[in-house]
DNA sequence: GCTCCCACTGGAAGCGCTTCCAGTAGCACT
DNA sequence: AGTGCTACTGGAAGCGCTTCCAGTGGGAGC
């Protein structure tokens, strides 16, 4: 339908032009404002159709200070972290909760010098409608960043040491819980964990839920055996385990990759799984599905962690005033435990 | 420094006005163009930080016409395909590019039909100052949107029966010809294939790779074994062939997801490995090294395919004319061949 | 037939920045 | 002193859109 191929792209002047209509009715039209009668409306559309005009975002956003996109910033030394499933699994949920309320998705590594520069940039710029802040660790200078920005922010997860405003979590604690309950009901006394990264509020919230739980079953906790959420740490710390209680008949390990790295450890110490020691995991990841053997976990809704936040942030955005949000969790039983 | 704490955030005029001089010699200063005399540089840096100043990168885009923004934009019916690894390590290679450049990163799901008309939005709008495109199905109608569209376009990957003008991807055939060398090397004669989707520009090529690496060998080759590159659908393919070629002693899957698979039925069937049955994947993903036993694979450097991706989207907002890249593969000898 | 009201209209003023261009000043040379 | 530079300078015109506000006309009510 696009007649005619100009070389600069058709503005809303040549619309309203060809409209017969001032810029002003022009625009109005094509935002499904008022005070437009019917007759200009449809001439209006017929014009834009004709021009195959598209308006402007940037033009827009500097008439109406909204920028029409919301930013994911992910913090962490590391890059790779995003190779974690988990984060895809955010990302994804976001994605489709931004694409809902037709904002775009800034995607930002607060990884390296050079990077947290440009989000402190992002920030005080206003590049952005809003944040969503992920992986923050222990200090995180992101913190401050988000305390001082006049955008809404959100949090997925909690930082440590801090309650922010606005975030979205799960219930690591509870979840933790039911998983170290879950051993326990199953007759194993000397339940240890492999407990993630301790400057992280997860890790010590997974930490907290197995301490609670063996507190409350009149067991003694066994101090944290701290791995970083790698295959490879959980396998590591797996052995320290071993060699420092060898009478364990259960692992609660805080994540999936960690379980798998146990499972790993286990098998070549010749230990049977459960028989011997039962594992519990977290996260209910494609890994624990396809551990040998499969892994005994908590699930929880990573999709929905994603979308929430993005929703939490649209309606900040909007200028409601949503409450925080700890999402449930489950324990899938497989054959681990 | 900051001393003033206004309401509204400071705009150009009235770092101008701080530091005496014009407008434009704010704006030149800011942006270190010539035709301004050092001291005037020194006032509107002093003035600008005793304001806070930052520019408003909206207004900034708009007299510009540059959004400093690419984006990245993954076609595909399924968003979990962000679970793959694949898109996370191409996702941190861009950014880290990008980031180089100072440009943002925009990260777009052509999934459904909602999605994709945002991103044919995003093309007529010119809303990115180009775009790299991830993971082209046949006849995708991103293809046409690409092809009409008015930036700057980067191929990750070659969509099918069709080479971009711009491209990166990596040397499918001629790793997969690698591989299936290296099982022939290895005294394999019957060497069966579990390919990636044949609608897909990879799929295809891994399978030529194979065909290849057969006839030039004076074997051969068994039709395709399909899969769609899931642990899953590995294992059900390796089933499938066992079922119609129970005397196949090497398998090339097409990645290591499948590979993986195809290890766990070989296992349940009691094939041993390498011993009766080598196997060799494609992708080098974490997978491989943790699998039982560990798969021999054809690394392929996903971080640079991201990396170079976004250097060349930059390259052409440049107005530079930089040339397709193809990466190399590389063998990485485990137990499973 | 006159007033009043209201839905609609379009001119104009922004949003905050870049950049063209017409100057202006200062200086070394004739 | 006059010329021709070079090096800066700042006014002004955009970039393409939204939105305020002062109208304008036509219909309803008396």
């Amino acid at each position: 339908m696009a007649e005619d191929v100009p070389r600069r792209r058709p503005t809303l002047d040549e619309v309203a032009e060809l409209a017969g209509v001032s810029r002003s009715v022009a625009s109005r039209a094509l935002n499904d404002a008022p005070h437009v009668s019917r007759a200009k409306r449809e001439a209006v559309r017929q014009a834009v159709r004709r021009l195959g005009y598209v308006p402007n975002p940037t033009a827009r956003a500097l008439a109406t200070r909204q920028t029409g996109a919301a930013a994911l910033v992910v913090s962490g030394e590391d890059p790779s972290i995003f190779a974690d499933p988990f984060f895809a699994q955010v990302l994804v949920g976001a994605l489709a909760a931004l694409e809902e309320a037709d904002l775009h998705l800034t995607l930002c590594l607060a990884a390296s010098d050079r990077g947290r520069k440009r989000v402190e940039e992002l920030f005080r710029s206003r590049g952005a409608d809003g944040v969503m802040l992920m992986a923050l660790r222990e200090n995180d200078p992101l913190t401050r960043m988000a305390e001082e920005a006049t955008m809404p922010v959100v949090f997925g997860g909690r930082p440590v040491g801090a309650v922010p405003r606005w975030f979205v979590d799960v219930d690591n604690v509870g979840g933790a819980r039911e998983a170290t309950e879950h051993l326990i009901a199953r007759g194993r006394t000397r339940v240890a964990t492999i407990c993630g990264r301790l400057d992280t509020e997860v890790g010590r919230a997974r930490y907290r839920g197995y301490r609670d739980a063996m507190l409350a079953a009149g067991l003694e906790p066994l101090p944290p055996q701290e791995g970083d959420f790698t295959e490879r740490s959980g396998a590591a710390a797996m052995a320290a385990l071993l060699a420092g209680h060898p009478g364990l008949d259960g692992v609660f390990a805080a994540n999936d990759n960690m379980g798998a790295g146990a499972l790993r450890t286990l098998r070549a110490a010749g230990r049977a799984v459960p028989a011997d020691v039962a594992v519990v995991g977290f996260d209910d990841l494609a890994v624990a599905e396809v551990a040998d053997p499969p892994l005994t976990t908590v699930h929880q809704p990573i999709q929905a962690v994603g979308r929430e936040m993005a929703r939490m942030l649209v309606a900040l955005v909007n200028g409601e005033d949503p409450t925080p949000l700890i999402l449930p969790t489950r324990l899938v039983v497989r054959s681990s435990a």
